[in-house]
DNA sequence: TTGCCACAAATTTTT
DNA sequence: TTTGTGGCAA
């Protein structure tokens, strides 16, 4: 090696001596088992750097593959730093999906493709299976598109084709044929599918006699594969067959860290890879740079119970830091009440939003996180969700676009062809299709048919005609625009600008900007384009297009980020909020209980979590949760048993633990309304932190956090009334480390609470009572705390008294409201 | 043919 | 709870 010309970066220093020239230096297989917090990412990056720098590897030849756009951008950008802009331009830098796509445009003619195939998304997938269906005449209730697409996707994520398809059951007699369909209607538009584009390319890696294999097996004399605990059988066979000559083959992973079974990821390539490569060299990278030592502990003692992993001992050097703050809530309200809060607390301390991320298991969790989150004006940003480019309006141009380059894409153009309304109508439609299936052509081309033919009236003909019209003086005008022009032509033109200015109304104001954003987002691509020095072209906007994910969309602007705990994976925040740890929410449970792998899952995934916060962890869970517009009551998840005890404190919002206690005597009007709910029965009593779990018999305590000594100075509350009452102290925060369990007082006991109490008849409104006994607005006073049936806690700013008197409160969760004294309950401090 | 309404269904994770 | 679909009437 050069000694002449020593480099100038640094070693990683995650890397012992052995390690490190292993990584500098080795030929042949090599595995790298990166914990979270190692460092892979300079693992990475080092060894390209050396090969460039050493061992005078052509950067052309080195082929470095991630799973997402944002890692692969981050790569650039380290290895920019390292050797250089010239050299890293020429670097094969990129995703799976966008590698093969840019090698498919290249070998296009030995996968049978037109050079300008277009890339189908899920949602076009989607339509053609439901053509497919219709034409096989299969009932879509019996057989729905989404579950027969999967099914396809999953016999293509092994690489299997229509041919190969092994039948299991009924269901897929059915599949079988639609998979079939479903090729050769990809095929007939000049269309491929994500799988697609590993799979042709696979095809031609794999195909001994076919020269342009040849090529590709030696076109890179090096291969990395990021996150390698993520391939599927695809990409694995992939870079195996652009390795096979050289087994030049670096994979860098961590099979905790695999997240992805249902998409195809198979762990057992990372764990079996010694030994499908005996002569492989091995390092595993086992401390931790990113978390404190509680984190850390914490991480370990999720991913330990995990079968079948490759064993690692994860450990760190860092602080032990804050212990992980388990929370027990009683609703999503509640929990996200709490959450809010305390992210507001820090942003008061001068935390940076940036730093702080708040994720959850689904989607469905995000929308009262964000209601609360908006409420108290704290900046946000939801990750994933709904798309741009998946909105409506987005797409329907998109598709215009598509169609316009590439006629034969029969999905894109049924769903321009009557946008907006040219009076071409689901009869005329059925018959295009017909005619197309028929003669074996795109509907496209049955457009001309049917104008000279005779099945159609003269009105169908007519706005046949005017489409086609339409469209042919599109596809000129393509010839000759540029991209951003063509769409502005298409906005024009086909009227759809004009038909969204006519709705004249607020979503379609907002579809407006969306498309005009759109519009923006080519210029920017053909901005890019000419600074890269490269044409701006059509084809190559619709693939960055649809090989962009949302996750890549990260802003760099101070706001709280929330998102999945998939879409965390890669990710790094000082404070992390991971709430919903319940059983059947995470671990999530569908219907089907497969359990066994998919609990491994569960638990690698909340390995991730747990693992991407820097400094602190706090966990959340409810009792009790609307979710898919039915209320569940879950117990927290089994994963927070396997937390170390020594690095956790359980607390429980104010409102849990009020709860809790209006639980326990058994008898009780509660009890008993909770068990005609149907839910759960005295188990419930038990509620909190197994590791804090006491015995049946012991006093119950009631932490309420942050306000000791409060006092609600209201009785008996019906289960629905306690929905979001918050006995916080919204205005008097305490800073970190929030106050320990054990030390709070009773705020009262079910003993207590009968005393005061009295008796109340079925179905009598609670609320008005305790009016009458607070007579008017008595003991309300700006400052004072109240609560109210919905909006929850809240702090008084102003009364104004009166016959019906009125009081200003702020709302935790709600911002500022004026209501009727009469609806409020009043929270008593002094004792 | 379109638009509206009612009803039903499904409701993880995504390159 | 939201989203989609189907039928029906104009």
């Amino acid at each position: 090696m050069s000694t002449s010309s020593p480099p100038s970066y640094d070693p990683p220093p995650e890397l012992n001596e052995p390690q490190r020239n292993a990584v500098a230096h080795a030929e042949g297989p090599l595995l790298v088992f990166a914990g979270a917090g190692s460092g892979k990412t300079r693992v990475i990056v080092y060894r390209i750097a050396s090969l460039v720098a050493f061992h005078e590897v052509p950067p052309y030849r080195i082929l470095a593959v991630t799973f997402t756009n944002k890692a692969a951008a981050e790569m650039k950008h380290r290895l920019t730093g390292l050797v250089g802009e010239a050299m890293t331009k020429d670097l094969w830098v990129g995703t799976f999906h966008a590698v093969c796509a840019r090698l498919l445009r290249r070998y296009h003619a030995a996968a049978g493709l037109e050079r300008n195939f277009v890339i189908y998304d899920d949602s076009d997938q989607r339509a053609v299976v439901g053509r497919v269906l219709k034409e096989l005449d299969l009932d879509d209730r019996r057989y729905p598109p989404r579950q027969v697409l999967s099914r396809i996707h999953h016999e293509k994520q092994e690489g299997r084709s229509p041919a190969d398809f092994v039948k299991q059951g009924y269901f897929d007699d059915a599949v079988g044929e639609c998979f079939a369909k479903y090729e050769q209607h990809l095929k007939q538009a000049n269309a491929v599918d994500f799988d697609d584009l590993l799979l042709h390319v696979l095809r031609v890696v794999e195909d001994p006699d076919s020269p342009a294999g040849e090529e590709l097996r030696l076109r890179f004399h090096h291969v990395l594969v990021d996150e390698f605990q993520d391939v599927n059988q695809v990409q694995y066979r992939l870079v195996k067959g652009l390795t096979l000559h050289t087994h030049n083959l670096t994979t860098v992973g961590d099979d905790d860290q695999s997240i992805y079974r249902w998409r195809g990821a198979d762990v057992r390539v990372i764990r079996n890879f010694r030994r499908d490569f005996p002569d492989a060299t091995v390092i595993k990278l086992e401390q931790n740079y990113r978390s404190t030592g509680n984190i850390v502990r914490s991480a370990l003692g999720v991913i330990k119970p995990s079968a079948e992993r490759e064993p690692k001992e994860i450990w760190t050097a860092n602080k032990d830091g804050e212990p992980v703050l388990v929370v027990g809530a009683d609703s999503e309200h509640d929990e996200a009440g709490w959450v809010v809060e305390h992210v507001r607390t820090l942003i008061e301390h001068g935390v940076s939003a940036r730093d702080i991320a708040i994720f959850y298991r689904v989607h469905a969790q995000s929308r009262v996180l964000e209601e609360v989150m908006r409420a108290e004006k704290l900046p946000y940003q939801i990750i994933g969700g709904m798309r741009f480019f998946e909105r409506a309006e987005v797409k329907d141009i998109l598709c215009y676009l598509r169609a316009v380059g590439n006629p034969r894409s029969d999905v894109d153009l049924l769903r321009i062809i009557n946008v907006p309304s040219r009076k071409i109508g689901a009869s005329t439609l059925e018959k295009l299709v017909q005619t197309a299936n028929q003669q074996g052509s795109s509907v496209y081309d049955s457009i001309e048919p049917l104008i000279s033919g005779s099945s159609l009236g003269t009105a169908a003909k007519k706005s046949l005609l005017s489409f086609r019209d339409l469209f042919q003086s599109l596809m000129a005008e393509a010839r000759t625009a540029s991209p951003s022009q063509l769409c502005e032509e298409i906005l024009h033109r086909s009227g759809y600008q004009k038909m969204l200015e006519d709705e004249d109304s607020a979503e379609a104001d907002a579809r407006i900007l969306n498309v005009n954003e759109l519009v923006q987002s080519i210029v920017d691509y053909e901005e890019e384009a000419r600074a890269a020095d490269q044409p701006a072209t059509l084809d190559g906007y619709l693939e960055r297009v649809s090989l962009t994910a949302d996750a890549d969309t990260l802003e760099d602007t101070p706001r709280v980020a929330m998102m999945t705990v998939h879409a965390a994976k890669g990710l790094e925040f000082d404070t992390v909020f991971i709430t919903g740890m319940e059983e059947e929410l995470f671990p999530f449970k569908g219907l089907d209980p497969k359990r066994g792998e998919d609990l491994e899952e569960e638990r690698r995934l909340a390995y991730v979590a747990v693992t991407r916060a820097r400094r602190q962890l706090v966990i959340t869970h409810a009792s009790r949760r609307a979710i898919f517009g039915q209320t569940r009551y879950g117990l927290p998840s089994r994963f927070l048993g396997d937390f170390p005890k020594g690095s956790t404190r359980a607390i429980m919002t104010p409102a849990a633990a009020l709860m809790r206690d209006r639980i326990r005597p058994s008898g009780s009007f509660q009890q008993a309304s909770f068990q005609e709910s149907g839910s759960f029965g005295a188990r419930r009593g038990e509620w909190q932190h197994p590791q804090e779990r006491v015995p049946a018999a012991a006093p119950v305590t009631a932490p309420v956090e942050s306000a000791p000594g409060t006092k609600v100075r209201t009785t008996e509350l019906t289960p629905q009334a306690v929905t979001s009452v918050y006995v916080g102290r919204p205005n008097q925060r305490p800073t970190a480390p929030l106050p320990p369990q054990r030390r709070a007082p009773q705020a009262f006991t079910p003993a207590h609470a009968r005393q005061t109490s009295p008796a109340r008849a079925p179905g009598e409104r609670y609320l008005e009572r305790d009016v009458d006994a607070a007579e008017g607005t008595g003991g309300m006073a700006a400052g004072g705390q109240v609560t109210h049936e919905i909006f929850g806690a809240g702090v008084v700013e102003q009364v104004d008294s009166g016959p019906d008197p009125a009081v200003t409160v702020r709302f935790s969760g709600h911002g500022k409201k004026r209501i009727k004294a009469r609806f409020l309950r009043f929270v008593d401090n002094h004792d």
